[in-house]
DNA sequence: CCGTTGTTTGTGTACGTTCACATTCCCGTC
DNA sequence: GACGGGAATGTGAACGTACACAAACAACGG
């Protein structure tokens, strides 16, 4: 009994039916100020009545603006960028702006740029950044996108493109609090070599030993999660030739843990241990997590209203934020 | 130096330095069999020598197909929605589509048809639904959405229309672990009453105890998180009058078994715990954690595809997965 | 009463692509 | 050597919207 194709109504559907030309109508969209009360209300009425909406396609295509923000992922869903893209996307549709994902099947230059293509053809207005590989910023880099971009990560090599947690300054934030307590043989199990937050955290610690004369170690280069921290810490753990450790993010800090109760040894009366981020659930580790939180919402948020000055011509003042130091029960002084 | 615009290059300039038309520069795009292998390669090359890349806002227009696949969320977080987010971007890239995310900013109604009406204003050609909570289902019941959608999640309200986990299942399967076990005290911290999934966990809880006649207990209303487990388990061990613990998720354990250790109880020597979903730190608890593994990625998968055949016309098979018990060592037979 | 100004509304066109249809080309066949 | 017929290519729409410009209308002062 319907008729055979449905098609959505358009803008002239509403302006023949609320007596007026198709531009009226989508003055009333745009919220033009010169229309009468009277005409607006009456075409907002016909728009409720018929449930119309705005094709989002054709005002790309004329506007060529798509009022979409891309963010381009990592293929991993750890805690912290899945925090920031929530709050990436909170804001953004605050602002009227939609978000689109895209990840990166792998870190290989090919897979990088298919995600940028992907992201230009959907002609995003800006570009988040939440990869954290050292490739995919050097990608980004050379191939010069074209819409404002903000990288989560602050690469060196990124200068005044990121809006970060000062990754060094947390390293050095967890490494001093060992060095406060009296260690003086801390050791790092760090996140991949290729990750930016891995390199910086390490550096972090490597400076605070140096600022001290103190013994540095070759960090381990783990790959963030808590199986390599299990493992990894009973390998270190046979030696021992340390009282303090500071794991790359919380996860191996759980994993380290582990391997240090299997092996007999208590946390922190015979090993201190400091993890990195502060997820929820480090409160609740065994002992409760002494660790280096960072504010993943607000990064998010602020790399949005960045790009979004950015897009209204202002130049946005890119930064870091200063991670913040959680005491809690995994660290003590060394055993004498 | 530049000119003033540059305009993004489009078909028709392709088609010139080809020395083609338009017409056979767009078959050239979409793989069209009848041309000459020859002007096709001219046109690839030219294609790839000004960079040009397909207006997909003009292209949806036309064919009013945007290749979309929108996904509906929660604003939280949790571990297993964003792993299936990331399942789906996966999916979804696979069979050229992409995804566009809007969380809902909270259950009321007129939230829920706001995220709604976004995503069909980008005529989004199907719609994942993880947003768990059975006031969304209810709405999106409601707005007869029309194009094919999923649910992660099954109500019996859902039907047909849903790609879940068993989450009955799961419940059964995490409490019958502790009845074979011998414990008959036993106790649930459930999620928010009005997730869907709490619901199903809490009646799979209620009917394994029901079928060997057991005592049943109001189940702890939580919030999923660590911090709830963790106060609630304070209180409820201050009479003890149970001797195993199911914990509607891994979160709500840990700070349950956290309780347990402040409380001077021994897991699980005192006190048997169960969670769900298996998270990766589950294994790393102390003590590693029993619990009941949800594939998160294979729905994800798995609701892309049911999708796909749909918008081919087919008709797919929804259902159920089944979840899998994990045992490790935070469950023992009961102190007697 | 007319020109001036400002407010409100209407008309043509462009955005970049695909679809339907028309045309040309090439090759084998009678 | 003209004739079919399929393969290859070209031409004119159309999709739904916003922008530039034009027109209608009202108000106001000289």
């Amino acid at each position: 009994m319907e008729p055979e194709k449905v098609r959505a109504p358009n803008i002239r559907d509403v302006a023949r039916l609320a007596g007026v030309s198709y531009q009226t109508v989508s003055r009333v969209l745009n919220e033009h100020v010169s229309i009468r009360e009277s005409t607006k209300q009456r075409v907002l009425d016909v728009i409720e009545e018929i449930g119309y909406r705005p094709n989002q396609a054709a005002r790309a295509l004329v506007t060529s603006r798509s009022r979409t923000i891309g963010v381009l992922t990592a293929q991993n869903a750890d805690y912290g960028p899945t925090t920031s893209v929530t709050a990436i996307e909170h804001a953004a549709r605050e602002a009227g702006y939609r978000i689109t994902i895209t990840s990166i099947a792998s870190n290989e230059y090919p897979s990088i740029k298919a995600a940028l293509d992907q992201l230009q053809m959907q002609a995003v207005e800006a570009i988040v950044v939440i990869a954290p590989q050292v490739r995919v910023l050097e990608a980004i880099r050379e191939l010069d996108i074209t819409v404002p971009y903000v990288t989560l990560q602050n690469a060196d090599l990124g200068g005044d493109r990121s809006m970060s947690v000062d990754q060094v300054a947390g390293g050095r934030l967890a490494t001093q609090h060992l060095i406060d307590l009296g260690h003086t043989e801390i050791m790092h199990i760090s996140g991949p070599q290729d990750w930016i937050e891995a390199e910086a955290r390490m550096q972090g610690y490597l400076e605070a030993l140096n600022d001290k004369d103190l013994r540095t170690r070759a960090p381990i280069l783990g790959d963030w999660s808590a199986h390599f921290g299990y493992y990894a810490g009973l390998e270190l753990l046979r030696l021992k030739d340390f009282t303090a450790m500071f794991a790359g993010n919380d996860q191996m800090a759980l994993g380290f843990i582990h391997a240090c109760w299997d092996s007999g040894l208590s946390v922190p009366g015979d090993m201190s241990v400091v993890g990195f981020d502060d997820i929820p659930e480090a409160a609740h580790f065994f002992p409760p997590l002494t660790t280096v939180r960072q504010n993943f919402p607000e990064i998010g948020r602020r790399a949005v209203s960045l790009l979004l000055t950015e897009l209204q011509g202002g130049t946005a003042t890119h930064g870091q934020i200063m991670p913040e130091l959680v005491i809690r029960r995994s660290t003590a002084p060394p055993a004498r």
